[in-house]
DNA sequence: GTTTGATTTAAACAAACGTTTGATTTTCAT
DNA sequence: ATGAAAATCAAACGTTTGTTTAAATCAAAC
């Protein structure tokens, strides 16, 4: 029932190989031999752990996930202080706690936020394992949009979120790529300028006129 | 050495389930067997036509791709008659033709877009195979963005460029869960709607003043 | 009608997959 | 030290994977 210390160093041990493995090669492409290998520990070590490669990966996502909603929820709750809360404020509550993963020192954080960004472009299989926990955060900040935006109909906020959903979620899976067309002058690793540069990208689409043609 | 009618049947109902089962499930998870199974074909099919499994997903897009960025340059050109071009036209010119890929009346289109839609966060692997026709439709564009809107300087202008493909790509892959999460109030199948979302939205992101810092 | 080349077919291939087993080793409270 | 629980291990399980083979079928030219 309880654990020692060995089992956790091996049990960790897969986590953080598979979390890396996950993120580099995609899910499907990665083998549990290949997991068990890297991590130095017996084939048999995920099914005796996780009981299964699918619970694996649900363990994976079950030990950042929770504390990076709570946070994002954290900072709302500091931006929504003021009435109404500023459209930078409720944007970086958002986005911040996400992109920050990079900072993590041992690059575990960086991992997954490259596994989480991807899962949002996935077949519904994986994907579905994470929407119910997002639903919540959804929710608290599409109307806390609504508040800093209160021009702007429902579908509009929709709309844009979505919109800055996917920004997010491009640079948190592939970065890389534009560190490459760019030859390096814009650098996602710097992650406070990257932060402000969608920040700033989405609070100006947010503050565009609501239905959209040109007068 | 050239080929008759009765292969072109299978080797085209090859090459459209081959386009839905890859949409649908992601690349890695669909079988051969699946594929040919589903197009009443026999499991040799697929090595007889194509040679490999890399091969026919390399034929899927080598079909589409090419006329979607032709489309793109040459609706770019048809802005550039004005100088300096609009936002909204560029815009428009770079995301249209690939978001009225769902307009396909057989769906094979719809299909390719999720796909593609899903190439922008998936491990290099398949990435590279795209990437290099990408890459001189993502300078025509950058350049022309340059020209629309001459006071910011190139980084801006990739880091916005780099925003509006991930939502694009969002879009094109992910579109379903918008309209999950709307209730069905915000609907990425009316795709000229969508569209306008869409340029509106990241017209007003490359608008935004340039170094961010609210002054 | 025969022949030739293109296509389809059923069957098999080796390799890799996730998972299970049963024995062995390690760990630690007693 | 001893016994029970926890963890590791090598080996095998049955599937499924992409690919190959060789025979069978088809289409059309001669």
């Amino acid at each position: 029932m309880s654990v020692n210390n060995s089992t956790h160093d091996t049990r960790d041990r897969l986590l953080d190989t598979a979390e890396r493995l996950f993120a580099e090669r995609g899910v499907d492409a990665t083998s549990l031999r290949h997991i068990t290998t890297e991590a130095e520990a017996n084939l048999a070590s995920v099914n005796y752990h996780f009981g299964s490669k699918e619970e694996l990966f649900r363990q994976i996502f079950a030990r950042r996930i929770g504390p990076i909603n709570e946070e994002r929820l954290r900072l709302l709750d500091d931006c929504e202080a003021n009435n109404p809360p500023t459209l930078e404020c409720v944007l970086e509550s958002f986005l911040g706690p996400a992109l920050r993963l990079r900072l993590d020192p041992d690059h575990g954080g960086e991992h997954f936020m490259c596994l989480l960004g991807r899962l949002f472009s996935e077949p519904s299989e994986w994907k579905m394992l994470i929407m119910d926990e997002f639903k919540e955060v959804y929710q608290r900040f599409a109307t806390a949009l609504q508040k800093a935006q209160p021009d702007l109909i429902p579908q509009d906020i929709a709309w844009r979120l979505f919109f800055t959903i996917g920004s997010m979620a491009h640079l948190m899976s592939g970065g890389d790529l534009l560190k490459t067309f760019t030859q390096g002058r814009c650098d996602p690793s710097d992650v406070e300028g990257a932060l402000n540069q969608l920040v700033q990208f989405s609070a100006a689409g947010f503050r565009a006129s609501s239905h959209g043609d040109t007068p």
